[in-house]
DNA sequence: GGCTCGATTGCAAACGATTGCACCCCCGGA
DNA sequence: TCCGGGGGTGCAATCGTTTGCAATCGAGCC
């Protein structure tokens, strides 16, 4: 009985298992080149040299070793994405769609995470190492230092769902600006006309431009909004205890924007059992994003939708174009999203603001 | 103005603004062997010389390009981490703490995402051309054969919160038997006879030890319980259906154990929504996992606590073991979790309940 | 002073691919 | 028949490390 798999050093001469490019040359009396070459696409080599050397790398189980070919091409297929401390379901359900649009176009994502009080900056020369193709930011900021690193590696940041206002660099993003507008529109329509805005983290470009669309659209209807500043992330605490502070201010408020969803289902409960108040009987409550407990029953949240898939797919077709093009000067990526409407505004008047929807 | 970043040629020579350890050798005098020993704690180099080559690596720049080392070495420092479609939120968050611990151990994790219709077999040849060293399972199952295809490639399997009943194989989860028992302990101590319990995902050995531990000792109370195993999935709407059949079924229910936390609020949404029952007034509902929106007011759950933290430092324990010792024999894992007490439940002897809750 | 020994260091061969260049062969046109 | 040319293939250099082996050097000891 022979120990084929194990060699007999201590280290491993080459990886278990793995079958070399010499290893399906030299059973079909060809080189290693036409091996390498039969795999690539553009390359001259005989259509039966080809149609053999595949067959046999079939049967042995070979594939081109990705680290080889790294070395060589300079290409690294890798993407690394940079995720954060996740209140929000909305960046689960963004990962894993973005994940496998990436994967579907043959890019291997590597992940890493932000601990809470860390900076990507901290990471960031971590998965540098790798030399990713794009470095994907799905939370968080990166310093200008850092995100010159980054570039003089020869990777493209790609912010996801988030933009670094100053510095132009490439982002893919829902218009959220847009989206406040349109949720504007919808309320004035159902008559609102005390309204509030109960933003996220401060400093989250999400959480601005939705307020910012949401309030300039009520100016352009002569009606001032109260904001809620207060809120340091994006979570249920927050909302609740937003909406207690709101209404101690402004007893008769009419209808509340809040910043995401969870933010607004935390507003909800606030209001419900803190203040014994009926949403949407007393007031309307209108979240952002559309998670999947949005759904439920128990909130059955008016909300607007966060088109991810939308979303996902944008950023893989940027990356086809950074790919093709890697001079290509920075974008930023918006798309729509939509409303959709449940259980939390007052239905009174609503046919009448779905058809006034669209100006 | 020089355009420095760029090369003049079509293809890089070699990765934009890298360093090579050629380049730290040229200045200071020294070979790369001397370079490369340098970056190495045990190699034999003249404690000035050490200092010298990584002051200047540091002033540099220069970190040791990880896909030549990974071609001489054959070790990657690479993990695949398969996650699938996430109803759940115990799973993003398993996933950033195992990713930060990893990452924090000098590993390197990468992302893949099987697809609702597809199973991690389709997914795995993928993984696998990365050598990683290990491959973690966070969701669905692997088929034998595959499982043989990683074990051929030198990357061992870690199934995370689920295992293979018959293979063994790697394996970290929470002691789910054990939790279903101290639930039912703590059921039976409050005064519920009439149980049920609601299955989530059928094949999945999370709802089956739940289960099982569950109904093991209320039968050894002399309670037999109904079973509910019509879920297909983890989820919301499959509790809010569970609880709409088991009360046509069983009208004097007193408590539903839940498969977890989202069938559970699915279950209590059921119950006040369709039925107008009052949790825990009418009957007592327990959930499984303590996900975050468990606490939120609105549910204010009774639930048994996932051990997220301790499973992943577990995990990278085992792998640090297997690193040691790569024919280490496969184990499994087990952590317990704790019962965590909340306002889905008859208070009524909840004191005595506590006192009774280790037997 | 010579010899040995250990500590440092460099040389050169890998690892597993990609790819420019040269070569060969065969076919078609003059 | 000879020559040009193009398609197909192999040689060998290369990417950036690691590491076994040999060489060098200085010190300590007899």
């Amino acid at each position: 009985m022979t120990h084929s798999g194990k060699p007999s050093s201590d280290r491993p001469k080459s990886f278990a298992g793995t079958v070399s490019a010499r290893e399906v040359a030299e059973g079909l009396g060809v080189s290693i080149s036409t091996v390498s070459r039969a795999f690539q696409p553009g390359s001259g080599v005989a259509p039966g040299t080809r149609a053999r050397v595949l067959a046999r790398a079939r049967a042995l189980g070979y594939q081109p070793n990705p680290y080889a070919r790294t070395l060589i091409t300079q290409r690294t297929r890798i993407v690394s994405v940079f995720i954060s401390d996740i209140f929000n379901p909305f960046f689960p359900e963004a990962l894993t769609t973005l994940t496998e649009a990436l994967q579907r176009h043959g890019l291997s994502v590597m992940l890493f995470h932000v601990p809470l009080g860390l900076t990507p900056d901290e990471v960031l020369p971590q998965a540098l190492l790798y030399k990713p193709e794009c470095v994907i930011i799905m939370t968080a900021t990166v310093s200008f230092q850092n995100a010159m690193a980054a570039a003089e590696a020869g990777s493209h940041l790609i912010f996801f769902n988030r933009y670094v206002p100053q510095s132009n660099t490439f982002s893919v993003t829902c218009d959220n600006e847009r989206g406040g507008r349109e949720v504007a529109d919808f309320l004035l329509h159902t008559g609102h006309s005390n309204m509030a805005y109960v933003a996220g983290t401060p400093d989250a470009t999400t959480s601005i431009d939705r307020g910012r669309g949401f309030v300039a659209r009520c100016a352009e209807a002569g009606i001032t909004v109260a904001q809620d500043n207060m809120a340091r992330v994006f979570s249920y605490e927050d909302g609740y205890a937003a909406a207690q502070r709101l209404l101690a201010a402004i007893p008769d408020l009419d209808g509340i924007f809040c910043a995401n969803d969870i933010v607004a289902i935390g507003a909800i409960d606030g209001l419900r059992h803190e203040l014994g108040l009926d949403v949407p009987g007393d007031l309307s409550v209108v979240g952002f994003d559309d998670v999947s407990m949005a759904a439920w029953p128990s909130h059955a949240l008016t909300t607007y939708r966060h088109p991810v898939r939308r979303m996902a797919a944008a950023t893989v077709e940027l990356i086809k174009e950074i790919e093709t093009d890697p001079g290509l000067a920075p974008v930023a990526r918006r798309i729509a999203g939509e409303l959709v409407l449940r259980g939390t505004h007052r239905s009174r008047g609503e046919a009448a603001a779905l058809e006034g929807q669209r100006p």
